[in-house]
DNA sequence: AGGTAATGGTTATCCTAGGTAACTATATTA
DNA sequence: TAATATAGTTACCTAGGATAACCATTACCT
């Protein structure tokens, strides 16, 4: 009998990962659209204001996305004058910056962001969280080890 | 001094939330793509095997989701054989079940994404894994409570 | 009971954000 | 120096979301 009928927890935590996030993209959205901004971008001014600098392959294998994904949303974040392309040796790429504008929208849509995520978070103690941001990368980990590439 | 330079562990936390949602979901869709499937798909047939049938409605609900998209996403899976309408009182209402092919199809794929999602879950203790599932509920709940609907 | 509300679903049309394939320009390497 | 690898772009396609407007049916309220 044991074992049969459980709910398996490796399954389980999946399928609360995709019953998660849909919601959070929805609402995330919601805040960012009062700043006329989108999830893609978002995440690419986030990457830029922490590390400085960053050039569209670096910002593509972070995000796990393809190149022309992201020459499209840093075209966009550019006729914004969020970022600006920075002189680099290698005459191939394309190293961006936030601009002085990029940084204070960044900062200013951080503090939407943070009363939003802060507010989601309700009840779930820090060290739980610390707990869970290791976890994520970890699996994060497996998973690109795995896939190789 | 102290705060001041730390990453506040609720921003941390989805980032990391989304740094893995990409490489998740593409990995995923790469197992489903063996059994011709994708991820909306399968999410539809994840939730009528567990609980024997949904109305359109109660998926759309369910997934965070508008009803237009559960209507595509079951049509195709009508088309493929694999769920089928049952009989209602209420005649607005489109009562969804597995068939038979539906069922067993599930059953298959399930193989492929047990696997999987095991071999990504690689050194996360199951005591951990039912930590995270009990807190993306409760993140989760948190989010639909506050945005009302 | 009859008119109005609400609910379940569909159709048409749009958009974000991803993907591939094929290409150019520049660097690197054999 | 020729061949190869890397960074980025362009053109085009797709999944899977959203809204708005609608129809059919049911529930509700005097």
């Amino acid at each position: 009998m044991r074992g049969v009928f459980r709910i398996k927890s490796y399954s389980e935590f999946f399928h609360q990962f995709l019953l998660l996030y849909r919601p959070f993209e929805n609402h995330l959205n919601i805040q960012l659209a009062k700043h006329d901004l989108y999830r893609a971008q978002w995440s690419i001014l986030f990457y830029l204001y922490r590390n400085d600098s960053a050039t569209l392959v670096e910002l593509s294998n972070y995000q796990s996305v393809e190149k022309p994904t992201v020459t499209r949303t840093i075209t966009r974040l550019e006729e914004l004058g969020y970022v600006e392309q920075m002189p680099s040796k290698d005459r191939r790429e394309k190293k961006m910056q936030l601009t002085l504008l990029g940084k204070k929208v960044y900062e200013d849509v951080r503090v939407t962001i943070d009363a939003f995520e802060q507010s989601i978070l309700q009840g779930i103690s820090e060290e739980d969280q610390l707990k869970a941001i290791r976890m994520m990368g970890e699996i994060r980990s497996n998973i690109l080890e795995q896939g190789d590439k």
